[in-house]
DNA sequence: GCTTGACTTGGAGCAAACTCTATATTGTGC
DNA sequence: GCACAATATAGAGTTTGCTCCAAGTCAAGC
């Protein structure tokens, strides 16, 4: 697979693919005869992977250590899930806070509709409820 | 309240709170005759719900928008409404991708655990479904 | 009224994560 | 075999969101 097969199958730019490679957040892909990127199947999850775990808040810092940890071989089973657990940590912090957040969208959300309806908007709830001016 | 009981009370750096107040992330701050910052209740609401915002992943830009429709009266209901509705969308998307993270990382983390356990290291799941090398 | 520490502004600097540019090389259709 | 699009590399530039700095102002304690 090419560098633009992958780009548009995954849609992210070739420019990202060549740079989480050259920073590790990808192992080296295979290159051709004539040096030209070969994605095989385990680079293509690889990139899968490095994708879903960027969009989910991981930052490139943290994937490029869990790639080291993986290419060093077994003796690393205890740092990776170490590293995957400090991953979970905050992805379950962060499903609390959105989750939070999202009560509150609908709150105010719910009064403007109503502001638009009748004219008038109001602010019932006490402010530790909705947060403030949100 | 001075900038620095602000900055203690929320964990927030003072120059943070300069500024998302010259950018118009919260609106201009009252003043004492000699020039200096003084929160009054809205003030500090308006920093609690940009903090809060922030955090969840809100842009800069963003709550920048919001405060200059805030500021140009009950004609921008609407457009306030719309924007927020915007956000939702966003923090809706962002907790499906965190709830999916979740599970995958659950699995993963359990499959090194069992590794731990007994010196196997099981992809038994189709790949599919843990989503690569992860 | 003077010292000392907090506060002011404008603007420069910084880290993260790309994104773009320049220049060279590859490889495909005719 | 040649034109020409696609790819390669190194390194500079951009965006976002702060964070730090310099030089000056304010104010509380003595």
């Amino acid at each position: 697979m090419t560098i633009k097969e992958v780009c548009e199958q995954y849609g992210v730019s070739a420019d990202t693919l060549r740079y989480y490679e050259k920073v590790g957040v990808i192992p080296s892909v295979g290159r051709t005869k004539g040096g030209i990127r070969n994605y095989d199947e385990e680079a293509v999850r690889w990139v899968k992977s490095a994708l879903f775990l960027r969009q989910a808040g991981v930052p490139v810092a943290q994937l490029v250590e869990y790639v080291k940890l993986f290419q060093q071989g077994d003796s690393t089973f205890g740092a990776r899930k170490e590293l995957l657990e400090e991953v979970r940590e905050n992805v379950r912090a962060k499903l609390d806070e959105y989750g939070e957040m999202l009560r509150r969208l609908d709150y105010k959300i719910e009064r403007y509709d109503e502001a638009l309806r009748t004219g008038v908007l109001t602010w019932s709830m006490p402010s530790e409820y909705c947060g403030a001016e949100l």
